[in-house]
Formats: C-alpha cells, structure tokens, sequence
DNA sequence: GACATCATGTAACCAGTTACATGATTAG
DNA sequence: CTAATCATGTAACTGGTTACATGATGTC
C-alpha cells in the first residue's frame, strides 16, 4: 500500500522521506496514517528494487532526495488501473453494530464525525481554490510574474 | 478489530469459529474480509483472557462453540462508544490518484464499482425484508406458527 | 466411493505501528 | 543557549494473510 502511495507521490517530481510524510498527512490524511516506522524502510527497499533513486539533497542535513525511475512510473500506472478492491472500513463497521449503543452516545459519535468530515472538506476545499488559482497563472502566463509575491 | 466484530457477532448469541466466518462474510463482507488463520487464533486468545467461554459443541464434528461472557460484553460495549476512529480507505486513496489513469480505464473502473455496490444494497435490502417480516412475527405472535414454513 | 462442505488449527510471512536513538539546523 | 523542527533510521511488536494439514459428515 505505502508502496504505491509513495511511487504516486513521486510522480509529481522528486522529494524527501520527510515530505512525503507531510504531504501524506495533509492531503490524503483522513483516509491514510504513515509513520516514519514503516516510510524510511519502504523506501529503502523501493531503492533496492530499482524503481527509484536516491541522492543527498544540498541543505546540509542529513537530507535524502527520492526520483521515481521508469520502472517505478510504469509500475504504479498498473496498480492504479487495478480494479477498485474490496476495502476495510473501520467506521463502516463500528456503524454496523450501532444498534448495541445508546441512542444519545449514538447521536454524539455521529454528529462528532460529521464535524470531523466537514472541516476536512473545508480544508480540502481550501487547498483546492489554491490549486485552482496556480493553474489560472499557468494558463495565463501574462500574469504569472506580476501576481507573483515574491 | 477482529477481536471486537467476534465479541459483537457473540452478542446475538453462542457460535462457532467457522458460523462467524459464514456471518462476516455475508454481512460486514463488502468493508471487512475474515480469514480462518486470524480467526482460531483470536478466539482462543479471548478464550485465555476469560471473556468468551468454549464449549464442545453437539453434532459430532470437532466443534465448538463460543459464548459471550460479562465481561466481554462490556468490553464490546465500551469499544463501540468510542469516537469514530480516521480509518483508511483503499478505495478512497486509489481515487485520490485518478488523475494519473487515462480516462477510459477511470470511467470503466469506477461504473465497475458502482455495480458492485448496488449489487450488495441488493442483498443487503433482501436481508433487511426478511428481519423485517422476522419482527413482525414476533410482534405479532399470534402469526408466528401459522407463517412458518417448516 | 468420490466429492463437496463442515470444521479447526498451525507456520511462514508481510505490512505497519510504537517507541526510541541520533544528530543537524533554525528561531526566539 | 535553548527549544522547536528538520531529518533519518532501528527494534520489538501487532494484527493480520496465505498456504497448508487434518479429519469428520453429508450427498450423488
């Protein structure tokens, strides 16, 4: 799984272990936890194989830059035109025995996790209006500098 | 998380290893997959942690059966009015990159699961008419003998 | 008598977590 | 100079999977 997660993060251009987790967190986060514990190893092995490169990364620390190489590129393509899998869903099956609780705890844990999912999508949609602004300066290159803060 | 769907199946009522496997699949199928290697194993920890009791069931085979205790119950109970967990979903990831899938092989793969999905609404709406037609029986016990088919 | 299904169990393996160790760099 | 953050890594453990072994019972 963190395999595939990391080889499709990699798509969009080279980065470090300690990216990888940042951009994991914040942007598919709600749906997918990764830890240093099991990155640094993945990614140690993912080199071995072959579908990516390591080089040290100016700055210094002890730094590591990570490109995906044909191999990798090619690989994840075929996992994600893989058929959508049956997956496990924790909430799903707490939901399913919801019956056993009381219906106040029922209400509060539902209405917690509704909070939960909107300011996610708030954020998301936050993250999206920036996406969206990027792609309008690409598209109109006139403006790129200007609107530049820099 | 085996651990807690055994105690919630126990709830019900006694069972065996192999019911629960039957009862998994056919109900929590779609979002949580059971294998008989977790399954003896679990069982027989919960056994030694003293909130299931095992007994030699009667039909000749080697089999037993599995029956709640207080203290698993409680258990059960307190896991389930926890706040609903962040739990990782597959399929939500896999989409989060489709825009890495040329669009012909997006669209078969997501018409793919949505056909899957109403599949199982289909049978899971077929169980709910059943339990429904099982409760009104009882409400009504008066038809209870009269409507049985055996 | 052969084959499906019921029924339990073990061993090798795999993916990931938690907790920890180490050290460099930056900000106040 | 001290605390936060950047940055990588390891070891012990956990919760599962796959594949296999074993044998009983029902069905054609």
């Amino acid at each position: 799984m963190l395999e595939y997660i990391i080889l499709g993060l990699l798509m969009e251009g080279p980065m470090s272990g300690y990216e990888m987790k940042k951009t994991i967190d914040s942007s598919v986060g709600l749906f997918y936890r990764a830890s240093f514990g099991s990155l640094y190893p993945v990614l140690k092995r993912l080199a071995d194989k072959g579908v990516l490169s390591v080089a040290e990364a100016e700055g210094g620390r002890n730094k590591k830059e990570y490109t995906l190489l044909p191999a990798g590129k090619e690989q994840f393509v075929s996992w994600l035109a893989e058929p959508l899998p049956v997956s496990r869903n924790e909430v799903l099956l707490r939901i399913f025995f919801y019956d056993y609780l009381d219906e106040d705890t029922r209400q509060a844990r539902l209405s917690e996790y509704e909070n939960k999912l909107e300011s996610e999508m708030r954020r998301l949609q936050a993250v999206q209006e920036i996406v969206a602004g990027e792609l309008e300066h690409i598209e109109h290159p006139e403006n790129y500098f200007t609107a530049c803060p820099c």
